[in-house]
DNA sequence: TCTGGGGTCCTAGGACCC
DNA sequence: TCTGGGGTCCTAGGACCC
């Protein structure tokens, strides 16, 4: 099964804040729309209506709903209501397997998935009075896709006995994992649906793609693997922080500044979780929206915070400075071979 | 509609080694 | 002589997701 929260962002917001309810809310940036460079997290439905998305520049959002309630990103407030959803559903006797904050794969074995499926719904609003809508499937693929057809709040369940019949026409689009890029390049092999997907030449599809990605996106096609669903909890490759500010930013020594200051906070955050450093890569965008990373092994692997700062200073240094930056990010590689 | 922040995984190609 | 084949490590970049 894959749980989703309805309007995750918005619907926390609106918890603590009922005189919001049923009205259009959009979460995004410090929620003031008049800024210029921040887009929107998540809107309600009653936003939706408006045309308001994900992604959408704030201002864009305002114009099209200028009724609407903006709110601020606060971070900490969906970390808690996250975890309270997964606990609440690490109480049936199920595997969880948490994808992000608003969503989790459930393994489970049950002769009634969908009384099951109206059990976690209730729960989960009776304990964090926030509403969910739940996919059954028989592979991560179609419970997630089954989701989609239960949003908002219902259940709907999707197997791949009936895979072809509910989307053997539609584009490759429309499967998890599949975005535009792909389906242009699968598009020149005369592939579009997903049943095209399916019935695509192997061999073909591993020549174009590469020999992994091109073998999975034929299990893509036919709905999926099976795959376990798994409860262990996720260790994370890399860590980062990133800022995009309202004026670019050009003068060498301000954006020294700025990747030194990075790369100190997001390492002492990883080395609190008992992490270690192994790359720093710095990350740059031009006002052009010209992006380019850089990374560079540390001599060391290495908890310091100092030390992680002079890195990234020195992979900075291999970039041609000189054009506006509108953005400036800093990522650390984790150890894995560490534990936790 | 001038385009956030935080992630993961895969592939290509160069350097280097035997 | 200016060349084969196999392998690892490393970085850049693409693609996708929430």
């Amino acid at each position: 099964m894959h749980v989703d929260l309805d309007q995750f962002l918005a619907a926390v917001e609106v918890r603590r804040r009922p005189e919001l309810a049923g009205r259009p809310v959009i979460v995004g940036g410090d929620g003031d729309p008049g800024r210029r460079r921040q887009v929107v997290a998540t809107a309600s439905y009653e936003a939706r209506a408006f045309g308001v998305r994900s992604g959408m520049p704030l201002a864009t959002a305002a114009r099209k709903c200028p009724d609407a309630v903006f709110l601020a990103h606060d971070r900490p407030a969906y970390d808690e209501a996250s975890a309270a959803v997964m606990a609440t559903l690490r109480t049936f006797p199920v595997v969880v397997e948490v994808w992000g904050w608003d969503e989790a794969f459930l393994g489970a074995t049950t002769d009634d998935p969908e009384a099951l499926a109206t059990d976690i719904k209730a729960r989960v609003f009776d304990e964090t009075s926030l509403t969910c809508a739940v996919g059954i499937g028989d592979s991560r693929l179609t419970a997630k896709t089954a989701t989609g057809f239960a949003k908002p709040g219902g259940t709907a369940r999707l197997t791949r006995s009936r895979w072809f019949d509910v989307m053997g026409e539609r584009p490759v689009t429309s499967i998890w994992g599949i975005g535009p890029r792909t389906a242009d390049r699968l598009k020149q092999l005369g592939v579009r649906t997903v049943r095209e997907l399916a019935a695509a030449d192997l061999a073909q599809l591993r020549s174009t793609f590469g020999p992994a990605v091109g073998g999975h996106l034929k299990v893509l096609g036919r709905g999926g693997g099976d795959g376990p669903i798994v409860d262990e909890p996720w260790v994370a490759r890399s860590r980062s922080h990133e800022q995009t500010f309202e004026r670019d930013v050009a003068a060498p020594e301000e954006i020294e500044a700025h990747v030194a200051r990075m790369a100190k906070a997001v390492t002492g955050e990883v080395a609190a979780e008992g992490r270690v450093v192994t790359h720093v890569a710095v990350k740059l965008r031009t006002s052009t929206f010209f992006t380019r990373t850089k990374i560079g092994k540390l001599p060391e692997p290495t908890t310091d915070p100092d030390a992680v700062a002079a890195h990234a200073r020195v992979v900075l240094s291999r970039f041609q400075l000189g054009r506006p930056l509108r953005l400036i990010g800093v990522r650390v590689m984790l150890d894995m071979n560490v534990d936790p």
